[in-house]
DNA sequence: TTGATTTATTGATGTAAATCAATTTTTATA
DNA sequence: TATAAAAATTGATTTACATCAATAAATCAA
C-alpha cells in the first residue's frame, strides 16, 4: 500500500484527495509538527512517506522490534503500550494526527513498546533518516520535536505516580476521565476499546476493572451498556480520580 | 556563592582549579552533552553559569516551582524524586557529570520532580534561555541533547514496568544492582542513602524494604552492617531482579 | 555525657487487588 | 442459522504488600 509523491504525478493526480492516498500539502491530518517545514522540506517529505492501512488488531510497531521509520495516524485508533511479563500498560491511544517517533530513534534503533490497531487505522510512515535529516538541518523542527518529547515525559511522570499511588477508584475514574476528554472528546461515548483495554490503561485485572466500572454505574456516575458509555456525573468523577 | 568567567579573571586566576569554583574549559566535571560546543560557545557557556553548594538534605530543584536553569552536578549525591500524594518515587540518583534539564522547560517552564542533595552537594547553574540558545544554534547539541531526553524516556518505560510488574524481591535486588553497577560501581558501597531513600527507589514502604533486604542478607547474597552493603552473590540478585 | 530526635528494625494485623473458577453474553465463523 | 470462539461478568478465595505499633539503634544538640 505504497503512495507517494511520484505514484500521484504518473495518475496526473498531484493534488487529488482520496481516503487514505493524499500528498502531504493539503493533508488535513498532517501533525502539528510538520508546520514549521519550509516548502522545499515539505517537498521531500511527500516524497518520502508512505501510508499503511491496518485492520482491527494489527500491530503497527512491535516492541524490540528495529525502528526505521516515524509515523503520524491518519486514521483510526491504536494503543501504544508496553509488553510487561504479566500484563501490558497502555501509555497512550492514538488517534488522527498523532505523531509518533520512537524514543529508540536516537539511541537504540528498537521500538520499546508496541503499537496495534484498535480499529481499521491508515499511518503515515517517514523514514527515520530522513526525520533526522530535518532535526538536524531545521531548527525549529528540532524544538518542535523537542517541545513534544518533553510533554510525553512529563506525562509519563504522571503515569508512573497514578499506577503506583491511585487506587482502583481512581485509576478507572482516570481512565473514562482521558477517554472522554482527550479521545473522543464528548461525555457520550461508542468505545471501541475493549475492557481488557481499559484495564491496561489503569494497571488492573479486566475483573477489578469491571467491577469498579459496575459501581460506578450502580452509583450513577455514568451509564453503561456494551461499550456505550455516557458520563452522567462528571463532578463525581473527577472528584474520585483527584482524591486517588 | 556565584563564581563566573568574570570574578574569576579579575582574580587573575583564569585557568585556576579549585573545588567549586573551576572554569568550563579544563573542568573533569563538564557534561558529555557540552563537548560538542564551539570554542565561543564554550566561553559563552562559562560566562553564563554559576555554581552552588549545598548541605545535605537541601532542595535543588522542587517539584512544581519555576524552571529557570538546567543544571550539571559537579559533586555530592543527589535525588531526583516524584513527590506523591502518599510516598516519593525515587526516579534516579544523580552524581558528578550527570546534566539535567527539565523537561518543563520546553512546555510550562515549570519542575515536575524535586531534586535534592543526598550527600553535601555542588551543582553548575545554567540559565534555561542560554541553553534555548544552544540548542537552536548548534544542532550537534540539539541531537546530543534528544539522544539524552530519549534515554531517559526509554528508562522511564523500564521503570513503569518495574513499578507495575515487579514484586518486592525483585524491585530490591534491582535498586541494590542500579547502586552498585551506576551510582557506586563497586560491589562493596558505603550507601549514603537512607533506608527510606531505598524504599523510594522500589515504590515500597520501608518496612518492606527492610525485610527484603533482610532476607537477602540471610540469605547470604549481601552482607549489610548500617549503610555499608557488600554484594556477594551477584548472580543470584541478577537472577531474582530478572524473574521479578 | 546525656537527653532528645531521627532512623532502623521487627512483629502483628488489615486490606486492596489479584487470581481462580464458573457462567453469561457477544462476536465470529462455518 | 447454528456453532464455535472470544469477551464480559460475577462470586469465592488468596496473597502481596501496607499499615500500625513497639522497640532498638544511631545521630544530633546542648
Amino acid at each position: 500500500m505504497i503512495c507517494n509523491f511520484e505514484n500521484m504525478k504518473t495518475e496526473d493526480s498531484f493534488f487529488r484527495k482520496s481516503d487514505y492516498c493524499r500528498n502531504c500539502f493539503d493533508c488535513d491530518n498532517r501533525s502539528e509538527l510538520f508546520h514549521v517545514l519550509t516548502e522545499e522540506q515539505m517537498y521531500r517529505l511527500n516524497n518520502n512517506r508512505y501510508e499503511v492501512i491496518y485492520n482491527a488488531g494489527e500491530t503497527i510497531h512491535k516492541q524490540g522490534s528495529s525502528a526505521t521509520h516515524v509515523i503520524t495516524l491518519t486514521s483510526g485508533l491504536a494503543k501504544l503500550y508496553l509488553e510487561g511479563k504479566h500484563r501490558d500498560i497502555i501509555l497512550e491511544i492514538l488517534k488522527p494526527t498523532d505523531f509518533f517517533a520512537a524514543p529508540g530513534i536516537f539511541v537504540d534503533n528498537r521500538h520499546h513498546y508496541t503499537i496495534k490497531a484498535i480499529t481499521p487505522t491508515t499511518a503515515c510512515f517517514l523514514d527515520v533518516e530522513h526525520f533526522r535529516e530535518m532535526i538536524n538541518k531545521n531548527p525549529y523542527f528540532a524544538q518542535k520535536y523537542i517541545e513534544m518529547m518533553n510533554e510525553k515525559t512529563i506525562n509519563s511522570f504522571g503515569k508512573i505516580l497514578e499506577l503506583t499511588q491511585k487506587q482502583m477508584p481512581g485509576r478507572v475514574a482516570g481512565a473514562i476521565l482521558y477517554l472522554s476528554n482527550t479521545i473522543y472528546e464528548s461525555k457520550n461515548m461508542e468505545m471501541e476499546l475493549s475492557r481488557q483495554d481499559i484495564a491496561d490503561l489503569c494497571g488492573l485485572s479486566k475483573e477489578s476493572t469491571i467491577r469498579i466500572l459496575k459501581d460506578f454505574k450502580d452509583a450513577e456516575y455514568i451509564s453503561l451498556e456494551g461499550k456505550h458509555l455516557n458520563i452522567k456525573d462528571h463532578e463525581s468523577l473527577q472528584q474520585i480520580y483527584s482524591n486517588g
